[in-house]
DNA sequence: AGCGTTTGGTCAAGAGGAACACAAACCCGG
DNA sequence: CCGGGTTTGTGTTCCTCTTGACCAAACGCT
């Protein structure tokens, strides 16, 4: 196995940063957990998990409390949890057919959650971020003062930089190079860093973190509405890419004999995979948008001929856009999400054939294949996880401050 | 920028040992550094580096010698290097064409380096080990006792498992699940561990770390000679996939209508941009091999058209198979190995050209083309860094022991 | 030659986790 | 219902490692 070197020298410091990381981390992905079971996870001795726990418990980011007896042996273990309702992040998502916020807590816990359909087409980007804010403001009064907010993260629809969130391209939108991180910040006025990032790549994050591929370190993800996107995860880490472009993996090139695309391409796998191309293929409008793909896919479930063979041809490209991929990632898992997801009971015949002609047998052995567990919230629920990402990797900044060591000036 | 939770708890033996490791890695990449080079680049302090270098002096890994006056102001700091001649890896490669062999220092100097060339075809796995170890002896024996070989490292055309170095599929020799690893050591007879990768990976590691893609993070590495492999450099660390068998690169499809893949799918990258494509518009028997190679490279170069449009429309796919990879990967840096490498003068406008239509328009903005620095020797300096691994990330284990601390019973 | 600058050498101090011994709380069996 | 076994929390001491401060050394420049 290789590994790159650590980028930078280690510092006596950073040991108890590092450590007070990890224990948060492990709490915020598998609370509630006991002292003896972070000891078994982390590698840490007792001694140090106490001390560490008992910061993060002092700062308010934990809370312990005593477990009633489980009939195991010997001393219980005190469990400890995140408090959920301390620090919270704003969640929020600029989808095709609607927008959601939501408000989750440490933990992940989702305080409060609301999702509203908007009208396909083209948006005025401050107009969109009215909305959003019109749909946080009564979230954040319930909340009152019981929570403070640390961050806002927001799933785009479309190629979005890293660096500062700049949507570069967001063709259900119209939008070529928005900022929308400062829009929205100046919008919601909450003073807190806003995180932005590709639907597919948060949707992703999500199904890693609490849906169908928690534990997995190597995870292709795929979705789509209009378009087809999808995330990554190598190593358990998301690929990012040097801007934060990747995981585009709806515009690979599957058929130079097929049609243009969105993007401004031909023959990418959105053209083949996407809604568009399974209404076209159902004989609807490829237009007609999402109704008519509830329509398709309940016709379908009816044993309606038509619709089952657009999704048999969907479910074959499919495979074969999936194979190329399981040669270039060998990931365990694939996560089939959004429309792909709700087509996979109908197509996964189609779906293990081509990977089976497709795919180099050794990736192909290792590769499952699972519809999501999120559905339509994983995205959402991505931007929350991108949001707490600051204070998880490192909580000193968010424990309570202790007294200062105060220097008498001359002492 | 989203990274994940540290596995284990970090301990106070732990912060030792990532700081050797740290330096000496700086060293094997960046010699010779000065000291006060070395505290900028890790962002320890001197008294730190002074402890660390004279751990690594004393155990015989580095030697630091006294700067000739270099015209700076204030005290001159003494060069530190990684002895080149103390410990040694055994570096192998079985290509299509050739075989090679090398012994390589720490800091990655070649000490030898020998290449024949072999004839195509199937090959028996014992016979080959047996070409490699006739190869190795007097390159072993002219280093003598001057030298120890720490470890093995295995460049393979084919799909390698790498846990163990099992070679799931070689198409070139024939193989299918063949123990190399086991194989080599059992005839070379070395007693350290032999560790096998697939070519691609090694060529994008080794151009990574001592090519055209030194300090980028973010690289896709093409190469082919029959096949078409790569590797891919994901924040500076190697894309391996869940088993080891990512990057497949070449057996990504891209033409439904496109021939059979000797990997068994049809219309993979590999059938349109492979060494066999290129002959076949060229006029040339597909099978002829490297000599018909460079015959049309040559005969391209004197301008004969016939020639130069094959390489064009080579070319073209290339930059079409390269667009779906960038939209993937958003690499900051593309480079061209091997065929590719030679074939770049003649087909750069079609590359770019197709790269400009298919890819999308952030990550292609990012992504710069270069040929390779390392030519055909990417692979077997790849296996020399894969070997060096162990010795990089714990240089602790091969330190000259330290006086035990002596406890007396009783005292 | 003297001064400023940069870097090495040395040592005490501080921080943090490990190791160990002990205490507490539970289950279980007689 | 009581005592042994087991598991885990608590507290103390020890060890390792880095930092930071101070001084010395070596160089260029004026």
């Amino acid at each position: 196995m290789l590994t790159s070197r650590e980028t930078a020298g280690q510092r006596s410091e950073t040991v108890r940063r590092a450590n007070l990381s990890t224990i948060l981390h492990e709490l915020h992905l598998n609370a509630p957990l006991s002292r003896s079971q972070l000891v078994a996870h982390t590698g840490l001795t007792r001694s140090a998990i106490r001390g560490l726990v008992g910061e993060l418990a002092a700062g308010g980011l934990v809370i312990e409390e005593r477990r009633s007896s489980v009939g195991t042996p010997g001393r219980p273990s005190p469990l400890s949890r995140p408090r959920t309702d301390r620090y919270v992040v704003l969640a929020l998502e600029i989808a095709v057919d609607s927008l959601a916020v939501a408000i989750v807590g440490l933990g992940g816990s989702v305080l409060e959650h609301v999702r509203v359909d908007r009208a396909r087409g083209h948006l005025d980007p401050d107009s969109l971020a009215d909305d959003l804010a019109r749909l946080a403001a009564p979230l954040l009064a319930s909340r009152g003062e019981r929570s403070t907010v640390i961050g806002i993260g927001l799933s785009m629809v479309g190629v979005v930089r890293a660096a500062d969130g700049l949507i570069r391209f967001a063709p259900n939108l119209g939008w070529r190079d928005v900022p929308i991180a400062d829009i929205i910040s100046r919008r919601l006025r909450l003073d807190v860093p806003v995180s932005v990032a590709n639907d597919g790549d948060l949707g992703a994050l999500a199904e890693h973190r609490r849906g169908a591929a928690v534990g997995v370190d190597n995870v292709l993800y795929v979705a789509g509405e209009v378009g087809v996107g999808g995330g990554v995860i190598v190593d358990g880490r998301p690929l990012a890419g040097a801007g934060g472009y990747a995981g585009e993996i709806g515009h690979v090139p599957v058929n130079p004999a097929g049609s243009e695309c969105r993007c401004g391409s031909r023959g990418c796998w959105e053209t083949e995979v996407g809604e568009r191309a399974l209404l076209r293929r159902a004989g609807r409008r490829p237009t007609a948008g999402r109704a008519a793909m509830d329509d398709v896919l309940s016709a379908a479930a009816a044993g309606s001929t038509v619709e089952l063979d657009a999704l048999t041809e969907t479910g074959e490209w499919l495979g074969i856009g999936l194979a190329g991929l399981v040669n270039i990632f060998n990931p365990s898992l694939i996560v089939l999400g959004s429309i792909f997801g709700r087509m996979y009971p109908f197509v996964s015949a189609q779906v293990e054939a081509a990977l089976g002609r497709g795919a180099m047998r050794a990736p192909r052995e290792m590769a499952r294949v699972l519809p999501a567990a999120l559905g339509a919230d994983a995205p959402v629920l991505g931007a929350a996880e991108l949001a707490f990402e600051p204070l998880l990797v490192d909580p000193a900044g968010w424990l309570a401050p202790r007294p200062a060591l105060v220097r008498v000036a001359g002492a």
